[in-house]
DNA sequence: CCGACCAATGGAACCGGTTCCATTTGCATC
DNA sequence: GATGCAAATGGAACCGGTTCCATTGGTCGG
């Protein structure tokens, strides 16, 4: 029941119906042009492509100890976010010869921890990660074989690798800013849960600052919710409804996820934007512009940070020591309907 | 400037420090327990542990002809009917020790070729494409070397690959009878370019197929847009509305991109859905619920898809050859506001 | 015409595993 | 105690490339 395998044609054959040996054809293959006679190269090159021969990167990688594999470890593949930054990270890549090996942990530290090992075996050169930022083993083994990493999005203060994300603490402070203008009564943050995050908790964290400097009420309404369990938002959302009954209201959403999930139950309850509520979030989704006269806002440069990551990546596999901790682009607030016009 | 490469641990050390051979070590690493005595099988699992080694893929793949990685190319990444399908495909990769090597074409046929010659290279054990349908030249080129290939979404007549996707014809048959019960006086199709895509041609086939049958006046509206050409769905739009003033309408969106693109236009229109025109459209993204009274759509079992791709190939990869030349999934019509309440 | 030098090429070891085959060990049987 | 056989283990070749070092052949200056 073994599949039968029919032998691939390997440097050797490419050798001997050249009439030369490995070695020479080895370099043909290295791009060391100036030690082959053109005329040699030009067989080798004829050759090659009669017999449609295409080395094998294993065999490469076993000698050069590398394995032109860039690993990618994200916590959600569904989430916009992720897949903007894979496309800016994977275009990089390629470019220079590299492949992306992609994870998805589902914001699993197991998962993520059997990842990483699984990676490891195969020699990643380099490795992209989103952690889930809990329990993490694996990525410290890491630094201890030398191997370039790079967070992206979520940092890990006991860690010592690049991070690369965005102003969380600025953009969130703008985005306030422009809701506190509007003079709501109450202005709650809603976000999935904190811990380990160090995104969500920047962002928290700024929210909650602002409003104290400017004496606002609304200092406690920071709403956490578990996503994966159903209605868990929905009975946060009416909590703050409740609280907040007869006042002027915003919800700042921390990601995309959570916006999406708040427009849904907001439509549920037939209650209109922004006139019952008002809203924002971070990301910047398609849909944004979808929903009524547009949700509000903060846009990410994410195909920068991916390609961003990925250049840092290769400096790195280059040897260039890179001591920058922490590369932050700005956000940028893109105002709609969903605050303005009530 | 050269990294330093610190020697890894490798199974010779192990051998050494556990006082055996390579070849015992090898076979611990097989699994093959019963040729090991207890005390050393012991001894090997607790020098491996000790030295924390981890056994190199590449050299293992260079001998068995292996290398453990599933390639994935795909058409776009951003597309979440394709983020879905990896997930799908994903899962099922990794409970069997295989890493998905995941590429984006960006529905560039040159771009897929070269991809394809870069997974090739990498000697991966199996391939799910999303292909561009165009200039498969690569593509062909597998069946060659005898790497297991299948097909997801998009069909190539003239490749002997087994295809999953769901009943086009059928699902557009569903919809179309939904639309027409309503009486709308015109339906429009809006489509990306149908050149060489199975699935858009399949739908529009179904589309205009169902009018004949139903003498109904709308047969010709069938607009293909170039979404990467800034205002081409929008001339097209504007196109329709002229041509079926007064009368009422629907349009029926190929998928899931080309649907939010006539979300959004008919938002900068001011045009109210279903008032002024009913939607409905392929796909089922998250959103789909979000806008208006909710988006009618036709939901693929993406997951579902995903996994089955994935189950295909590992049976291939068994030696099983399966003759099911296309699987097609059901599709699941979803009737929300914007072709009902009108 | 000879030695020096360079350009072009080849031989063989090596990367880190797997696997075929041979060898050693342990133990029961006669 | 010798014999036989199975269980346990080891030696060495091999997978397909790369690379160090040696070799060959030709050109050039003296």
């Amino acid at each position: 029941m073994e599949k039968p395998q029919l032998p691939r044609v390997t440097i050797k054959d490419v050798a001997l119906k050249a009439g030369v040996s490995k070695t020479t054809v080895s370099r043909y293959l290295g791009g060391n042009y100036k030690e082959i006679a053109p005329k040699t190269r030009k067989r080798i090159e004829d050759t090659i492509a009669s017999l449609n021969y295409r080395p094998n990167i294993m065999a490469r990688g076993l000698k050069r100890n590398t394995s032109n594999l860039i690993g990618m470890v994200v916590a959600d593949i569904s989430n916009p976010y992720t897949t903007a930054i894979m496309r800016g990270a994977e275009d990089i890549c390629n470019q220079n010869g590299y492949n992306l090996l992609v994870c998805n942990t589902d914001n699993d530290p197991e998962k993520e921890n059997d990842y990483i090992s699984m990676l490891q075996a195969h020699r990643i050169d380099g490795l992209i990660i989103n952690t889930t930022g809990r329990n993490n083993e694996a990525l410290k083994d890491l630094a201890h074989d030398d191997i370039p990493v790079v967070l992206v999005d979520r940092k890990v203060p006991s860690l010592e690798y690049d991070t690369i994300g965005v102003e969380n603490h600025r953009a969130v402070t703008d985005a306030m800013h422009h809701l506190i203008e509007q003079n709501f009564d109450r202005i709650a943050f809603f976000t999935e849960p904190l811990a380990g995050v160090s995104t969500r908790k920047e962002r928290a964290a700024a929210f909650e600052q602002v409003l104290r400097a400017n004496g606002h009420p609304s200092c406690q309404d920071i709403y956490e919710v578990d996503l994966s369990s159903e209605g868990s938002l929905m009975d946060k959302l009416l909590f703050f409804l409740e609280e907040s009954k007869g006042q002027t209201k915003a919800i700042f959403a921390v990601n995309g996820v959570v916006l999406l999930q708040l427009v849904i139950a907001l439509q549920q309850l037939n209650l209109s934007i922004p006139k019952d509520l008002a809203l924002l979030g971070f990301d910047n989704p398609e849909w944004a512009l979808a929903v009524g006269s547009g949700i509000t806002t903060i846009e990410q440069p994410t195909y920068e940070i991916g390609t961003a990551a990925m250049e840092s990546i290769l400096q790195k596999i280059k040897g260039n020591k890179t001591f920058s901790q922490y590369t932050s682009f700005s956000a940028r607030l893109i105002i709609r309907g969903s605050t303005t016009n009530n």
